[in-house]
RNA sequence: GCGCGAUUAGCUCAGCGGUAGAGCGCCUGCCUUACAAGCAGGAUGUCGCUGGUUCGAACCCGGCAUCGCGCACCA
C-alpha cells in the first residue's frame, strides 16, 4: 500500500504476486453459471505443451485479459476459460529427439512408457505455462482449467469422431497423402511449407518403344526435378492441342532402366510452352500425377517405402535412401546414355513443418474428414441475412477466412503418433488372418465394448469367425481435430446422454470473442467452426447461434527488433518472465496493448540483448510509477481520508479546475469504454496515459496544490475548499484506477486499496465500471482550459528565453485577450494558475502592461510576463518568431481564400473558420510588427 | 501467378478529406518535499514516387517502386 512514508518507486514484484494469489485463493474470476449478469465467456487459445510460452503468449493474454477484466468491470457474468494443448506431433517429435540423444526409440520403450514419457513432458512443460500465464495476472478461472487430452476432451474427441462418422463426414480410404518420414506419419495439408530450393531439372530421353516415329523421331525428352521418381513413372503426358506430339499420343515409350510400356496421353494439365512440353507422370509419387493418372486410368506404382527408402518396386535400387537414389537414377541414366542435360533449377519443395524435410506424397490408407459440407455451412453463416458469422476485427480477416473455405480439400486426420486421442475404430482382423490389412473390416464405436457388440451384430454367424477379434486402430488424431471442439468440449460437451446441457455449456456458449493470430486462422479458427457446423448446429431450442464465438479478433504477430518473427526456431524469442521480472507484468502487459493499432498490425517490440532491457516496456513502468507516485500524493494529502468517507463533492462548490477535470474524466471515461468494447486497445491505452500524466498529473494536482495545504490556521472557506478539492481528487483517482484496471491489474488493484482502504477481500477486480457523470461534462470549459494552458506554456517559454530559473519568480503575468472563456477562466482562477508559470501574480489586463514584460501571442491572447528590466533581444527574438509564424499562416490562409473555388464550394463553416484565422493572423503579425517597431 | 499489408520526425508507430502527431531518443535548464523511473522548455518531417478526383489529399482513386506476409504453383 503506498503510503508517504514508503518507497518512492513502485516495486511491482511483490504486489503482483499478492494480488494474484489473492483473486485466485478467493475464487474471484470462479463464475457461476446461475449469477445474474450477461453472459461474456472467452476460451483461450491452448498453448501447446512444447516448453515454455513466447511473446507471442504474453501478447494473446494481454488484450483477452484486457477484454475480459473490462467486461467484468461492465457487470457481464464473465468466463475466461484456461487450458493447453497436447500438441500432438509437436511434442512426440521433441521426446523422440530426446530419446535418439539417449541411443534409444520409441519402439524400444513400447507405446505404454513412450506415453508415461509423455505424460511426464506434460505435466513439466504444462505446469511451467500455467505457472507463467499466473505471472501474467490472467484473470481465468483457474478452476475449470483444461488438457485438450484430458477425460472429458477425449470423451468429447470420441463422440465428435463417432457423430461425424454417422453423418458420413469422416471416411477411411487410400489416397496421396503428404508423408513425413522425420516423424514417420501423413501430415495434413497445413502442415506442408513450401520452401525455394536451389535443385536442378535434369533432362532425359524416353525412347518410343515403335523405335521411330513417321518423322523420324526416336524418342520424347522429359525433364524432372525428382529422378529417382522415374521408377513409378506409368505414363508421358502432353498437351492435347499441342501439334508437336498429336500424332504419338497413343504410342507407347518404353521406360529407361525399368523397361516398362507406358503410354502417351494427352491431358490439359501440360503446359505445351514449359521445357520440352512432355512431363513423366508418377501417379503414386506426385499429387498432380496422381490427377492425371486418375484421368487416364493409369496404374499407380509405389516405389518408396514410408521411412524413405526404396521399396521391392524400384528394383535394383531397393534399399537406398530417396536421396541417394536420385544420384544413383542419374548415374544410372547417365551410364545408359539417357541423360541429356542437367540444369540448375530453383523451385519450391514441400516441407513438413515439424519434421523439416520434405515431405513425400504417399498413397496411404488414411482417415479424413469430408470438408465440403462443413465449409459450405460456414460460409453461409459467413453470408447471413442477420450479418456475418462470426463476426472478424479487423473485417478483411473474413476474406482470408473465406477464400480458405472454398475450393478446401479434405483433412487427413490420422496421425502415426502414440501421443494423441487413439482413434476409436476398431478392426476386426478375425476377418483378415488377425492381421490389420488395408481391406480389414473396421467399426467406429464409443468404446471397445459397443464395437464388439456393433462387430459381432455385423460379422459373427456364418463363414464369420465367432467370437469375433477386435483390434483398435493404432493411429492417434491430428492435434488440431481436438482443438477444433475446444469451445465447446472444455464447457462441458456432449454431456450426458438425455440429460439437459451441461450449465457452462447452456451459459456460456457460444463464446462471446475469440481472439488469435492471423497465422491460425485456418489450422484452428476454420476447424473450430467447421466441428460447431457438424456438432452444435442441433443444439435444442434452436435458433441459438451455433458458430462458437460472436466475434474473431485477429491480432499480429510480435517481431523483434530486426523485425523478425519471434520463434523458438529461429532463437530469437525473448522470455516474457525476463521483462516481467525487471519491469513488472503490468509493465509488460500496457507495453503490449500500447502497441497495438487499430487494423492488427504486427507489433514490434524493442529489445536490447546486450543487457536485457526494453525501452517500450520500460516507458510503461515509468508510468505504473507515475500513477504510484500520484496516489502517494493523493494519500499524503487527503487527511486519511477515503473516496468513500469525503463522499461526493458538491457541485455548486467546485473550482474551476475541478470542473474541467471532472469533465475531462467523464469524456475519459466514456471514450475508454467504448474503445475497450469495440476492440480499440492500444487506443484505451494511448488514451489513459494521456488523460493520467498530461492531464491529471501535470496539471490539476499541480492547480490544487495550493487549496490541499491551506497553510497554517486556515479559515472555515479555506478547510471548506479542501475539502472539495480531496474529494475531487479522490474521485479521480479511484475512477481513474477502474479505467485502468483491465490494462494494468496489480498496480491499479494495489492503488484502488490504499486509496479506498476496502479490506484484501473485496476486489477492483470486481467492481461496477463507473458511470459517466453526463452533468459534468462541459465543452466550453475544456476548450477554455486548453487555450490557458496554451497561455501558461508561453509564458513559460518566455521565462527560458529570457534565460530564467526555473526556481526564479517572476512578478507579474498579464493575459489580453479577447477569449471570453480564457478570460474567465484566467481571472477566477487566477490563483491556482499563478503558481504554474512562478509568478505573483496572472490576470487579465487590457493593452499594454505597465511593466517592462516580454511578450508571447497565441490566438487572439497575448501573454505578457514581466521581466526586471527590458531585455531587446530577447523581446526581439520572441517578435520575430512570432511575426514569421503569424505570416506563414496569413500566407497559407489568404492564397485558400484567393482561391474563388473555395469559397464557393468549400462548406460555409470552414470557410467562415479560414476567414477567423486568417483575420487572427493578421492581428497577430500586426501586433508584433507594432511591438518591434516600438522596439526602434 | 492471385490476394493482403506496410512505406509519416533519428527509432517504433498513430492519424485516413480541412493549417502534420505521440512515445523513445536528441538539445537546454532544473534534485521546484508525489514522482530524476521526474519537472520545465526546445529542435526535428518536399507524410515512398507518379498521375488523377476535389475548392482542398498524408488521407480517396489509378499506376509504379521497395519491403513483408498468405495462397497457388510448370514437370
Amino acid at each position: 500500500m503506498p503510503e508517504a512514508n514508503l518507497p518512492k518507486t513502485y516495486d511491482p514484484a511483490g504486489t503482483e504476486a499478492r494480488w494474484q494469489q489473492a483473486w485466485e485463493s478467493s475464487g474471484a474470476f470462479h463464475p457461476d453459471p446461475g449469477a445474474p449478469g450477461e453472459p461474456f465467456s472467452v476460451v483461450i487459445p491452448p498453448p501447446n505443451v512444447t516448453g515454455s510460452l513466447h511473446m507471442g503468449h504474453a501478447f494473446n493474454t494481454a488484450l483477452i485479459d484486457t477484454i475480459v477484466r473490462f467486461q467484468r468491470l461492465r457487470g457481464k457474468n464473465v468466463l475466461c476459460l484456461p487450458g493447453t494443448d497436447h500438441a500432438s506431433i509437436a511434442v512426440q517429435t521433441i521426446l523422440e529427439k530426446q530419446l535418439k540423444a539417449e541411443g534409444q526409440r520409441k519402439e524400444d520403450l513400447g507405446r505404454e512408457a513412450f506415453l508415461e514419457k509423455a505424460w511426464a513432458w506434460k505435466a513439466e512443460s504444462g505446469g511451467t505455462i500455467v505457472g507463467q500465464l499466473r505471472r501474467l495476472g490472467y484473470s481465468v478461472d483457474w478452476q475449470r482449467e483444461r488438457f485438450t487430452l484430458d477425460a472429458g476432451c477425449s470423451a468429447a474427441v470420441i463422440e465428435a469422431f463417432n457423430r461425424l462418422h454417422e453423418q458420413g463426414l469422416i471416411y477411411r480410404g487410400e489416397y496421396l497423402v503428404n508423408w513425413c518420414p522425420a516423424s514417420g506419419s501423413a501430415v495434413s495439408d497445413l502442415e506442408v511449407e513450401m520452401k525455394e530450393v536451389d535443385g536442378h531439372l535434369w533432362h532425359f530421353r524416353y525412347p518410343l518403344t515403335a523405335g521411330a516415329a513417321a518423322d523420324g523421331r526416336t524418342h520424347l525428352e522429359v525433364a524432372t526435378t525428382r529422378p529417382e521418381t522415374l521408377l513409378g513413372d506409368t505414363a508421358v503426358a502432353v498437351n492435347p492441342k499441342d501439334p508437336r506430339y498429336a500424332d504419338l499420343v497413343g504410342q507407347t515409350l518404353t521406360l529407361p532402366l525399368v523397361g516398362r510400356q507406358i503410354p502417351i496421353v494427352a491431358d490439359d494439365h501440360v503446359d505445351a510452352e514449359f521445357g520440352t512440353g512432355c512431363v513423366k507422370v508418377t501417379p503414386a509419387h506426385d499429387p498432380n500425377d496422381f490427377a492425371i493418372g486418375q484421368r487416364h486410368d493409369l496404374p499407380l506404382i509405389t516405389v518408396m517405402a514410408k521411412d524413405g527408402t526404396m521399396n521391392e518396386a524400384a528394383g535394383r535400387f531397393q534399399g537406398l535412401d530417396r536421396f541417394e537414389a536420385r544420384q544413383a537414377v542419374v548415374a544410372a541414366m547417365e551410364a545408359e546414355g539417357f541423360l541429356v542435360k542437367v540444369e540448375p533449377y530453383r523451385h519450391s519443395v514441400p516441407f513438413s513443418d515439424r519434421g523439416k524435410v520434405p515431405v513425400e506424397p504417399l498413397l496411404s490408407t488414411q482417415w479424413f474428414v469430408r470438408t465440403e459440407p462443413l465449409a459450405t455451412r460456414c460460409r453461409e453463416a459467413l453470408d447471413a441475412a442477420a450479418g456475418p458469422d462470426p463476426r472478424f476485427v479487423p473485417e478483411r480477416w473474413s476474406k482470408v477466412y473465406r477464400d480458405w473455405l472454398t475450393d478446401i480439400r479434405d483433412w487427413c486426420i490420422s496421425r502415426q503418433l502414440w501421443w494423441g486421442h487413439r482413434i476409436p475404430a476398431w478392426f476386426v482382423v478375425s476377418e483378415t488372418g488377425g492381421a490389420i490389412t488395408d481391406s480389414t473390416p473396421y467399426v467406429v464405436a464409443r468404446n471397445e465394448e459397443e464395437a464388439r457388440a456393433k462387430a459381432e451384430a455385423q460379422f459373427a454367424g456364418g463363414v464369420h469367425a465367432h467370437p469375433v477379434v477386435l483390434e483398435q486402430d493404432p493411429d492417434a488424431l491430428d492435434t488440431w481435430f481436438s482443438s477444433g471442439l475446444w469451445p465447446f468440449s472444455t464447457l462441458g460437451w456432449p454431456g450426458e446422454a438425455g440429460e439437459a446441457e451441461p450449465p457452462d455449456l447452456a451459459r456460456w456458449y457460444p463464446t462471446s470473442v475469440l481472439v488469435t493470430g492471423f497465422d491460425i486462422i485456418f489450422f484452428w479458427v476454420a476447424r473450430m467452426t467447421m466441428m460447431a457446423g457438424a456438432l452444435m448446429s442441433d443444439r435444442e431450442g434452436s435458433g441459438i447461434p451455433w458458430i462458437p464465438f460472436r466475434d474473431v479478433y485477429i491480432h499480429g504477430l510480435v517481431r523483434d527488433e530486426n523485425n523478425r518473427k519471434m520463434s523458438k526456431s529461429a532463437g530469437n524469442g525473448i522470455d516474457p518472465l525476463l521483462l516481467i521480472e525487471r519491469y513488472g507484468a503490468d509493465a509488460l502487459r500496457f507495453a503490449l496493448v500500447r502497441e497495438v493499432a487499430g487494423a492488427g498490425q504486427d507489433i514490434r517490440l524493442d529489445y536490447d540483448r546486450k543487457s536485457d532491457t526494453s525501452a517500450t516496456v520500460e516507458a510503461s513502468r515509468n508510468f505504473a510509477n507515475k500513477l504510484w507516485n500520484a496516489t502517494r500524493f493523493a494519500l499524503m494529502n487527503l487527511g486519511g481520508e477515503t473516496p468513500a468517507s469525503l463522499g461526493a463533492p458538491d457541485r455548486a462548490a467546485l473550482k474551476l479546475p475541478d470542473r474541467w477535470i471532472l469533465s475531462r474524466l467523464a469524456r475519459v471515461n466514456r471514450e475508454t469504454a467504448e474503445r475497450y468494447g469495440i476492440y480499440g486497445l492500444g487506443e484505451a491505452a494511448k488514451g489513459l496515459y494521456e488523460f493520467a500524466w498530461n492531464e491529471v498529473c501535470d496539471w490539476y494536482l499541480e492547480l490544487i496544490k495550493r487549496r490541499l495545504n491551506p497553510g497554517e490556521n486556515p479559515g472555515t472557506e479555506a478547510l471548506a475548499d479542501q475539502r472539495t478539492a480531496r474529494q475531487v481528487l479522490a474521485k479521480v483517482l479511484a475512477e481513474l484506477l477502474v479505467l485502468l484496471h483491465p490494462l494494468m491489474p496489480h498496480l491499479s488493484e494495489e492503488l484502488w486499496h490504499g486509496l479506498t482502504g476496502e479490506p484484501e477481500g473485496t476486489f477492483l477486480a470486481l467492481q461496477p465500471w463507473p458511470a459517466v457523470d453526463e452533468m459534468a461534462l462541459d465543452d466550453a470549459l475544456e476548450a477554455s482550459f486548453s487555450g490557458v494552458i496554451g497561455l501558461i506554456r508561453i509564458g513559460r517559454n518566455l521565462r527560458a528565453v529570457r534565460g530564467m530559473k526555473p526556481s526564479e519568480k517572476i512578478g507579474q503575468v498579464g493575459i489580453a485577450t479577447e477569449n471570453d472563456g480564457i478570460r474567465q477562466v484566467i481571472s477566477i482562477a487566477s490563483d491556482d494558475f499563478k503558481s504554474l508559470i512562478k509568478a505573483d501574480s496572472i490576470g487579465i489586463i487590457t493593452g499594454s502592461p505597465e511593466y517592462k514584460s516580454i511578450v508571447g501571442i497565441s490566438g487572439t491572447s497575448q501573454v505578457h510576463v514581466e521581466v526586471p528590466e527590458s531585455d531587446v533581444p530577447a523581446l526581439r527574438a520572441r517578435l520575430d518568431k512570432d511575426l514569421a509564424k503569424a505570416e506563414k499562416e496569413i500566407k497559407g490562409l489568404a492564397g485558400r481564400l484567393a482561391n474563388p473555388n473555395f469559397a464557393a464550394k468549400a462548406p460555409p463553416e470552414v470557410v467562415a473558420e479560414c476567414r477567423a484565422n486568417l483575420a487572427e493572423a493578421e492581428m497577430q503579425a500586426e501586433l508584433a510588427r507594432k511591438r518591434l517597431a516600438d522596439l526602434g
